[in-house]
DNA sequence: GCCTAGGTCCCGTCT
DNA sequence: AGACGGGGCCTAGGC
């Protein structure tokens, strides 16, 4: 599996020399690696500055561009994949990189005083990538095995099933009760709660005999009361037996995204 | 304000001599870009695996790491500031990289069979960040000028008004009637709606005269009837004219954030 | 195109 | 430490 990735390092370029290279790189979608000391300017949905100084700019191949700083697992400023990438040379010395998003319209201009490093990566990539136990994968356990909820329940239908909004499991236990299903993949919270009672709330004023359950594997601190409150159900789940179902059922792989890397 | 980053470029380096290079840069709080064929797994409040391939690996000076493919705004894979990282040589020809975080405790592992370029970059960045117009911001302008809600409207108190969430003004209007606004910086959806009804609810048994009035620059589409059906307002609110009132009051700059860079 | 809901969301803030 | 709400959230799926 030996592979040894196609680069190209420029150090010290001058934002002139730089241009050449830099509009290469984005036209030919390789990864491009910019440091060099430089401020940053956003308008769109809000606006921002950033003074001078030294930061990583990443463009990638589908056009996204992140712009970090030493320190933060978020980029300081950034544009989704797709964006318009324009090359500038300003007074004759300083490089602009101007970022644009037509939905919704947003600019981002990154002005370089000085390049210290330009990296040009051609990664191959065709790994795939597999991510274990979303919410839609406990709610297909559940549909796979209703005893997950209790004995004797029973899926009836699995969304849409309100005007205000959309239910994750729609049900029936074993003495013929409708019971509405809220999944988490995490802790429960109040927002969880509310969301739950605001969808079994409207329908218990025509069947006061309407369960409703929160399905997740953990139950926030001062959650129990509540729910009690509002007559609310609460019922652990255990996502490695979800795991365990998924797998049974359908083969290893529960859900896979390959992301196609371009060409 | 010309700068020259602090920079070391290390080309297709051994797994076995990349060690001492990390380790040394990790101890020193650089950031360190590692390219190179490898593949990762990440277990923790999910798992995930992802199969050979080219990338780009960044550990910035705060022990945050990124894995980024070629293509996408978000990395495959990474752990959030603060992991605790380790090296590893396996096999005498591999390299693994371990990122531990501990609450919740995850492990993030990527192992290297190919590095081709490994770059230590040493960022000197005091750049002030500055983002203006939040929803904070917005709150701050209804407080300054109450009319931007309508003539002769008070506000009360500005939050912590009841047990089952947060409100984020509370006010009277010209009748004295009480009033509960909920502000949006961006488009109004069905979810704020939902949240404003449940704090407008439970007081409306005790008063049916209190109002419940969204503040938000736009109004999602069938939002209106929603609205209406819930008995509740909507005023819209012009962020640029929030801009102006807080800059009068305060100065230019609305929020700060001075990312510490360490040391 | 817009809207909805999920996320290993991350992150600041407050209890 | 846990909980809560915001975000230029981003992203995928539906209509």
């Amino acid at each position: 599996m030996l592979q040894k990735t196609n680069f190209f390092v420029y150090p010290n370029l001058t934002p002139k020399d730089s241009l050449f290279v830099i509009q290469n790189a984005v036209a030919k979608q390789s990864v491009l690696l910019i440091v060099g000391n430089c401020r940053v300017d956003y308008e769109g949905r809000a606006s921002s500055k950033l003074d001078w100084g030294e930061r990583l700019v990443m463009i990638k191949s589908d056009r996204s561009i992140l712009i970090h700083r030493s320190t933060g697992y978020e980029p300081v400023n950034w544009q989704p994949p797709g964006c318009i990438i324009q090359t500038e040379l300003v007074s004759g010395i300083d490089l602009k990189i101007r970022a644009i998003r037509s939905q919704p319209r947003e600019t981002l201009e990154i002005l370089f005083d000085e390049l210290s490093l330009v990296t040009i990566l051609n990664l191959v990539d065709k790994g795939a990538f597999s991510l274990y136990v979303s919410e839609e994968d406990i709610k297909k356990s559940i549909m796979l095995r209703p005893s997950l909820i209790e004995e004797n329940f029973r899926c009836i239908i699995d969304e849409k099933m309100q005007p205000t909004g959309f239910i994750d499991i729609f049900g029936v236990d074993e003495e013929g009760n409708p019971v509405i299903i809220e999944i988490k993949r995490g802790t429960v919270r109040k927002e969880a709660v509310i969301q739950l009672r605001g969808y079994v709330e409207p329908l218990s004023k025509t069947n006061p005999k309407i369960r409703g359950i929160i399905a997740a594997p953990k139950l926030g601190k001062g959650i129990k009361p509540l729910l009690d409150s509002m007559n609310l159900e609460y019922k652990r789940i255990n996502v490695k037996k979800c795991a365990e179902i998924l797998k049974r059922s359908e083969g290893s792989k529960i859900s896979d995204f390959f992301t196609k890397p371009k060409s």
